[in-house]
DNA sequence: CCCTCGTTTGGTATCGCTACCATCCCCCGA
DNA sequence: TCGGGGGATGGTAGCGATACCAAACGAGGG
């Protein structure tokens, strides 16, 4: 019957706005605006005050408001390429997540590794009006691709890169230090003579893990060299590479695969030369990604949080475009997570230490 | 030289406006939003000229001021709770292409299946100002779900339902006929002692790919009964389930699991049993998720275009939100996409038939 | 004691788009 | 010929928030 009531298109219940509060806390709007974003020169009281109303009301401020009023067009690219799949999901929702928490738009872009394809890709997230870009792996390693990104002037945030630029943001698990871990727990359960499966070497993370490897060998001391193979953090490639592992005499008694994929290949070529995994030969990977908890035997791994990682590097993304906005022109910065080593089915003492 | 360049913020480009659409095309703002929008109300010969404009000066809508003018918060729900996990890598990446298509936001929400978190989850996205869902599957059977959708108000499309109920949009492939496929090609391979893996029980996706096997199976005649245990799409209950029917005598050539997973598991029994796939035993599964690759032999199974699946579920959310607001109530679509029998090496024909 | 400086606050003008209403125009029947 | 009806268009007023500037205030140096 009133007019503000019928102004409200959908019926349903108009939602708090920054007025609402600002006539609660009684201070103007832009004092709440302070407020809310954090700025600065607002009084301990005041502040008080206004996250008080806040509270009360249960306000949230408008994203759509707040974007247009600040012409910040806040949409994030996700330029991804041809992950060890399973990642991508995970990855996905810690991104997608993030990025609804801070109301910004996701816009995803694939795109190969050759300098056309990825010309072509960013070319269309800037058309897309998109600001920063996450680069999961395997693109966080290609420097044809941060270029074009840099000479765009996108922020980017690199995921899981073994060993980043230094002057690129990045979040990233410690490969050294899971891969040293993982390859100490063999150790321990008493293996002696081990193999390992290397990941693709155009990926930082590769040689991470493999120093890490070595360096808890070399640590450990005393003990056979371990047989080595060359893989693409493939499934075919970790068929090849264990196929050679097996053939070696003397066949090692565990085998470490840089990725899950190739480990469970060492599983598939393991069961076709006739032996049982644990018993006759322990495999590990790395990744944890969905196949490691879907096969048979599971796999022992080392776990990456990778919704978190992915959500993480969103979040650095929009600080460093909000502050970038603002004139704080923040140095890059790396992010560690944890990992975790988790233990399935596929780990087990050796037969001679067994026996 | 003005001052509108000027109040650019950032420095960047400024996008082009509707304005600058309107004063290109020679008419009022007001008209090229209705063609954007594609009102009525227009002449053919303006639509086709300000359509033109738009092209040429490549103009794409500013959401946040079109979602603050509308007041409609345009953002897409997608309800995931347990998918079979690689189902949701492609889901999301198809969703959310569509998505940024359309220009709207999608919202993810996670939830298991009891009623309370399904409350919760439903409060969660309308307080996330959602006007739609998708809901992939296992979400989409659930009726308690449903029921609490449609009691916020919310649009629903169901992806990738077996008996989809009727006033639910909804787009899916026709299980019934890839099952019967599959168990053709089977037979044609001259098979005839069959096992069947059955997929979960309050899925109606289960039951359609059971009628499709049986349906091949009668219409081929003349086979001994085929041996059926019950699944639950998981890898774990494949397991049990692959045990059972290697264990009957006599024991099945081949085995159609009703997915992938289970199909998974079922190679994996078999090498346990000393059974070497394809040539003792013939296995094949259902969605051609990411596993069915990533294992040896390849698995032969039927492919879901889930990308493509999901991407059409937010058409036609899109499609409904904008027309229902329009009053255009449009009935409930029911959408099939086709499907397609992926042939690796995980079948071949039985021994008795190649001796 | 005045003046400047820096903190704290409020006003105003948009941001780009759409809802709503007012026009204008053309075709029709009386 | 004129009035009426409906298709096609334009004008105006916000949506909710922030950027920018101006103003009010207390404190400290000359």
């Amino acid at each position: 019957m009133n007019k503000t009531a019928r102004k409200s298109r959908t019926g349903a219940r108009r939602s708090v706005t920054i007025k609402d509060v600002a006539r609660y806390a009684g201070v103007s709007p832009m004092t709440v605006s302070r407020v809310v974003n954090g700025g600065q020169y607002v009084s301990d009281t005041t502040r008080q005050t206004v996250m008080q109303a806040v509270r009360q009301l249960g306000y949230s401020p408008n994203l759509a408001a707040r974007n247009l009023a600040s012409a910040r067009g806040e949409r994030m690219g996700l330029l991804y390429g041809n992950p060890s799949a399973s990642y991508l999901s995970e990855f996905l929702v810690g991104a997608l997540d993030a990025a609804t928490r801070h109301g910004v738009q996701l816009v995803l872009e694939k795109c190969e590794m050759t300098p056309t394809a990825s010309r072509r890709a960013v070319r269309r997230l800037v058309a897309g009006g998109v600001v920063g870009v996450v680069l999961p792996p395997p693109l966080c390693e290609s420097a044809v691709i941060r270029t074009e990104l840099q000479t765009a002037r996108m922020r980017i945030v690199a995921v899981a890169a073994g060993r980043p630029p230094a002057d690129t943001m990045c979040v990233s698990i410690d490969d050294f230090a899971a891969a040293r871990e993982m390859t100490r727990y063999l150790l321990a359960l008493g293996h002696t003579r081990l193999g390992f499966i290397k990941g693709h070497p155009n990926q930082t993370a590769s040689e991470e893990r493999w120093r890490g490897f070595t360096a808890a060998v070399e640590e450990h001391g005393n003990l056979p060299a371990p047989r080595v193979e060359q893989g693409f953090f493939t499934f075919r490639s970790g068929l090849d590479a264990a196929r050679k592992l097996l053939a070696s005499e003397p066949r090692p008694t565990a085998i470490f695969a840089s990725n899950d994929d190739m480990a469970a290949a060492v599983m598939a070529e393991a069961h076709r030369h006739g032996l049982e995994v644990p018993n006759d030969l322990t495999v590990v990977g790395f990744d944890d990604s969905l196949i490691a908890a879907n096969i048979w035997p599971g796999l022992t791994t080392i776990h990456q949080p990778i919704a978190q990682m992915a959500g993480e590097a969103v979040d650095m993304l929009v600080a460093a475009v909000r502050g970038g906005r603002r004139g704080a022109a923040a140095e890059p910065v790396h992010r560690l997570v944890a990992h975790e080593l988790i233990t399935r089915e596929s780990a087990a003492r050796p037969k001679s230490a067994a026996a």
